[in-house]
This record gives structure tokens, C-alpha cells and sequence, in this order.
DNA sequence: CTTCATCCATAAGCCTCCGTATTATATAAG
DNA sequence: CTTATATAATACGGAGGCTTATGGATGAAG
């Protein structure tokens, strides 16, 4: 239990690094490229939507908006709807950036599953989903959302 | 794949807020309890030893060490055979809050654990040493050092 | 219309983590 | 001894990540 949670910890931390030092030529980082995916194939979205779609808190989707907007991959614009909020839009740029980081990145995964068979590939997805739920995570697609949050500290 | 891969990354994540949220009134890090547990079991490490066993890079463990340090949970001392290296020693204050953070520990592990039966995690256990083996990341105790390394790059 | 709670984004501040370059020491080769 | 190479730690710089605090906007209630 105490050895797979800090394996679980090592593991992301080595993946994280090799797949930043094989981005390194597209100089993106894990997040930006998750945040990019995430544009790509659910369109503009608020960062408030970002970062529950990417587990971050909103500080840090206001950091990595930054630097993707000075990077010119997304654009950055208030919502009309609401003058609070602001919209990231993928850039041409962006989508090309990401169609780029196709082959790295799954020229990564393939490295990191080389050697993991299919069973062990969903046990793994299983387990994990398991601990993302247990940790307040919320599921993939599940539009539930009765968040109940009884504090126990 | 790359979903399994996301998930990784994403359970890491909040695993680690889970536990620092947890830990917050030891004010000890994930990292910085990791690196107490192993000086407790391994006695006086070379910063360097450290950093292999925890998977981080020297600089990590060197900004570790000087909180560490400061907080009065380690001490630093050069190395007698060698001027260059330092040797990390747990203080009785540090294996103090190591005792203290063993209940903390143990409670957030088996709230995230929570409902995951014994197959399940050893599903887990197996699946992430593999991914850990293919990151290049030394087994937990095998001493086995065959690097090989051709560069792919 | 006004008040109040809520929400979105962000500034400030701090720690983590990394790659790169540097310093100092150790070790091997000549 | 001298030169070259490798190694231990670290200064520097930068991204990631969080909490707390703030400012501006929205929306519901009065």
C-alpha cells in the first residue's frame, strides 16, 4: 500500500521526465501538452474548465495559460458571456505544435509499455481509476457531481 | 496507453496534494518525508545515494537537503573519505516527526486504498515496476546495474 | 436598485523539480 | 608531478504546483 503510493509517486515523476526531455525539441511540457489536447478535441474552454478537466487548480491553469499564450498556441479572450472569465482557444500554430507532438508522444508510451500486456495495461487503468476516485478525482466522463466533501481534518 | 499514462500522472498528483494537505501540520512534504523514511532505515546517505534511491535528481535532493536541514530534521556533514561529498543524518528531531508522521501516513494511504481489494494492488505493485523498470529506474533492491543505456535520442 | 454571497482570474509568496553550468575534489593516465 | 577525466554538490534559471488574498463580475434576495 505505502510501497504502490510511492511508487505510483516515482513512476509519474520518471514518465514526466522523459517525456519532457523527449518534447524538449517542441519545448512543451507534460501539462502544456495536456492542456493542448484538451482544447483540441473539446474546443475553447474557460480555465476554471482546464483545470478540473486536468486536476490543477486554477493558479496553476492561470500560470500555464501565460506561457501558452506567449507562446502563441492559444489565444486568450474574455468570454462575452461573462466578463469574469476568459476563453483559451487553440492557435493554428497550437494544432500544428500538436499534431508535431503525435509521434513523440507516442514513441514515449510505447517505450514506457513496451513489455506490458493488455491485462496488465487495464489493471493498471482499473487500479488507478480506483485511487483517483477514492482522491476526490473526478471520473473521465461522469457528468456526477454530488461533491460532498465532509472535511475530516 | 496514453490514457493509462494520463492517469498516472493525474493519480500522482493528487495523491501527493492529499498527503501534503494531510501533512501540513508537520509541515513535511511528500518528498522530504520519503527522504526521512529512507535515511531512518538506510542510516547516514550520501546525498548522491539518496537521489538514486528517491529517483530525483542531485539538485532536488541538494534544495531537500537545505530544508532539511534548516528544519532541523537532518544534519549535514562532509564526507571524512571524500571532501566533496556530504552525508545526510537524521537528527532525533527528524525521527521524531518521522513517528509522528506514521500515523498521518498510514491514515491517508488507507483512505486512498480505500475499497481496493489485495489483487487489485498487487495488480497495481506489478504494473508500475514494470512502467518504473522501463523509465530506467533501479529496481528496489536489486543490484543490478547493467546499464545499458543506448541512447534513442 | 442595493446588498451579499459566489465565482473567475490573478498577484504574491513559497516549495518542488529539473537541466545546465560551475567549483572543488578525486582518480586515472602520462 | 601533471594533465585529463569523472564525480559531488550547488548557483542559476525556469516551469509546475499550491495556498492565501484581492479585484472585478455575476446573480439572487430584498
Amino acid at each position: 500500500m505505502k510501497d504502490v503510493a510511492i511508487l505510483l509517486h516515482e513512476a509519474s515523476g520518471l514518465l514526466r521526465r522523459r517525456f519532457e526531455q523527449a518534447a524538449r525539441p517542441e519545448g512543451l511540457t507534460l501539462m502544456q501538452w495536456r492542456a493542448l489536447g484538451l482544447l483540441d478535441q473539446q474546443g475553447p474552454l474557460r480555465q476554471v474548465a482546464i483545470g478540473e478537466a486536468l486536476e490543477a487548480s486554477p493558479m496553476t491553469i492561470s500560470d500555464l495559460a501565460d506561457r501558452l499564450e506567449s507562446a502563441g498556441l492559444v489565444t486568450r479572450a474574455t468570454d462575452p458571456s461573462d466578463s469574469r472569465a476568459k476563453v483559451l482557444e487553440l492557435t493554428e500554430t497550437g494544432a500544428t505544435k500538436l499534431r508535431t507532438m503525435r509521434r513523440i508522444s507516442e514513441a514515449v508510451f510505447a517505450q514506457v509499455f513496451a513489455g506490458v500486456t493488455e491485462r496488465e495495461t487495464a489493471a493498471l487503468r482499473q487500479g488507478l481509476l480506483k485511487l483517483k476516485k477514492n482522491l476526490g478525482g473526478a471520473a473521465p466522463s461522469a457528468p456526477e457531481k454530488d461533491v460532498q466533501d465532509e472535511r475530516e481534518n
